[in-house]
DNA sequence: GCGCTTTCAGAAAGCGCTTTCTGGTAAGGT
DNA sequence: ACCTTACCAGAAAGCGCTTTCTGAAAGCGC
């Protein structure tokens, strides 16, 4: 029911003797004289096109060409209807635009998993310094992980007739809730919605930019196999996300290059108490420690830093840290941390640059590959004794 | 908004046929089983709700009604409008929906300097949340840091007619910017539109989310010269920010209870750059060294700090380090900020509630004033010598 | 059974724009 | 002078909804 929505303010549809509002009686008295009835309509309306086009003495259809500009108006008539919006300090109503032309409108929508995480700050970042160049609106919607809320968020944003649909982060690889969102985002992109997406699995059918995930993990996998460890752990996130499960794999593969089998993997949430509590569990638990662990991102691995510190654990005297993303504050922390750079706010930009660009043709997605590079900083070493 | 429209689930849902294709299916050439009437409509048209009143056999009136609940309509006839609605995939225009209905639309526009600044990211994390409970789609922009900017999309945001409009981060303090800025929100607060602030100038005649930030960097000095410090510097700002003057003038005062005199005052953009570079500054400077520095946000304090690091200045032992804010990067370093905490979440929280509000009587304005609490960590301590 | 009030579906009037379509006028051609 | 073209202003038709307003049908007391 809709009643949910908007509780029990659905009754009153009468403003009756309440036009005359508070703030509206010095403001408005200014007014002509006007009849009883037309007191009724909206208590401070805003100024109209046909407001405009009546101050200067043309037609709204003039109106509206000479503020558009879509044909040539009469160089007068321009000044007179400019000179008139400004007057009035009109402002056009974007609904009535979007309505009236087939012209998308000028919004996109930015959805991720919380723009709190300096990963998601990050990308958001750069889609709000392209979306200000191409003078479009951004409706950024967190989802803070939940599945049903990312779809909610995709049917508002059609609502919305947005003219791009940005999804950032892991979906969820849940046959069930791949469905729903396909059955949301096919009928959108038929009707001429664009949808990109970062980090998703490749089997989306949509434009991509991709972080080479599993090719960094493997890599870093190689650098820190080079510092000489044989002895690794990964503090993983949920493994429905796709960009857990391509980088733990990648990272298995790059140990499986030196013959090296991964000892132990403990799983957490994808946040910094996550990886503090992950690691906090990898120290709790027996036998013989590793030398390196690696957090599948860098928030986590965070956590882990301040976790292993708690312990007394020295990094990477002790033991060795490393994570994936290069977000800002790794590299303030002590000892910095090494990590997979990726360049988040370029992602942004180019991620709605995909997303703008001419549709690519009939059902071809287009995939943006994003190398990592693996960054060597001072939390990771040589293994202890060696 | 569609789950609110249709009825009590924000689960995915799964409509009819029309969206059982699955992922492999060639996207653009299939061709949906539809009434040929149906289908001599736009090619790829939006579902409008006359199709579903066609298809559920009743009028555009009672469609719309029996989908928003605002009148009773028969319980069988709800039920086939909902099932109609359901099985074309119907999602109401949310722009055709504001044009007609006198209810403001479902938006809200959130201003900020940078939403990958972990200042506005917290508070930005915070509006989302609440937005999220209300359903509300917020728009974000990012102005960084251009006054005109700002005034830009302060009138986009009018044009979307968004239900409120939430200016996050210092005003300037320019006489021409301020009134432009206020010509712009006038009329739009007399139409019914809704603004609130966070740190803005209490001059500002708008609801105000206000962390005290005099009193906290006041309270700020005075821990400081507990510790024993006597000589301080400030790694300040852009001047022309409220934010800034305030807390350098609650520093002053705060020293000024003890009778010491701030002795320098280096300024710098209000970036972790910025910090890093004022801080380099200070150390370049000759004579004494202050044996306390305060920077006046977490982000510069961040910056400094790593200036310091690289200058091989100890902190706390050479010189005591402390920010504003209590951004979360501040306690993974090392050592962890000195900071006056501010509850940056709450704060977006409490700036989107206190826009929505029922408005305030009649030109007043509320102000919700934010204590700052003093956390000493590990980057102060006794001054050198001591 | 007759007027009365309710209840609720449908017709229709907008909301504020854009965009045909129409038609008047000035310019150009013969 | 007469007829084309161009050019451009204005009238009007929507865009997809919500919300009156209107009236039909049903309920009810006498």
């Amino acid at each position: 029911m809709t009643a949910p929505a908007h509780g029990q303010e659905v009754v009153p549809k009468f403003r009756g003797p309440a036009t005359t509002a508070p703030l509206g009686v010095e403001l408005s008295e200014r007014e002509t004289p006007v009849h009883p009835e037309t007191r009724r309509r909206a208590p401070a309306a805003h100024v109209t096109l046909d407001a405009v086009a009546r101050e200067a003495g043309v037609s709204l259809a003039t109106a509206s060409r000479a503020l558009n500009g879509t044909t040539r108006v009469r160089d007068d008539l321009r000044g007179r209807v400019r000179a008139a919006a400004d007057l009035l300090g009109y402002i056009p109503n974007a609904h009535a635009q979007a309505l009236a032309s087939a012209e998308g409108n000028r919004t996109v929508g930015l959805i991720c998993h919380d723009v709190g995480d300096p990963y998601f700050a990050g990308i958001a970042s750069g889609v709000m310094r392209a979306a200000a160049e191409q003078d479009l609106l951004v409706m950024l919607a967190s989802t803070f992980r939940e599945p049903a809320r990312e779809i909610a968020y995709v049917s508002m944003l059609r609502a919305q007739r947005a003219r791009a649909i940005l999804l950032i982060g892991s979906g969820f690889q849940d046959r069930a809730w791949e469905r729903a969102m396909d059955a949301e985002l096919e009928p959108y992109v038929r009707a001429g919605g664009r949808v990109a997406v970062v980090s998703r699995h490749r089997s989306m059918r949509v434009d991509t930019v991709q972080p080479e995930n599993r090719a960094g993990a493997a890599s870093l996998a190689a650098s820190l196999v080079e510092l000489g460890h044989r002895d690794f752990a990964v503090l993983s996130g949920p493994p429905e996300l796709t960009t857990v499960a391509d980088r733990l794999a990648g990272f298995r593969e790059g140990l499986a290059a030196s013959g090296i089998t991964l000892r132990r993997v403990v799983r957490g949430a994808f946040t910094r108490e996550g990886g503090h509590t992950a690691a906090c569990q990898l120290l709790a638990a027996g036998g013989a420690r590793p030398t390196c662990v690696f957090a599948v991102t860098d928030v986590m691995a965070v956590g882990a830093l301040a976790a292993l510190r708690e312990a007394g654990v020295r990094v990477p005297e002790d033991m060795s840290l490393a994570g994936f993303d290069d977000i800002p504050v790794v590299r303030e922390v002590s000892p910095p941390l090494t990590t997979v750079a990726l360049p988040l706010t370029e992602m942004g930009e180019q991620v709605i640059a995909l997303a703008l660009r001419t549709p690519s043709g009939a059902g071809r997605s287009r995939v943006l590959r994003i190398e990592g590079n693996v960054v060597l900083r001072g939390s990771t070493g040589a293994p202890p004794g060696s």
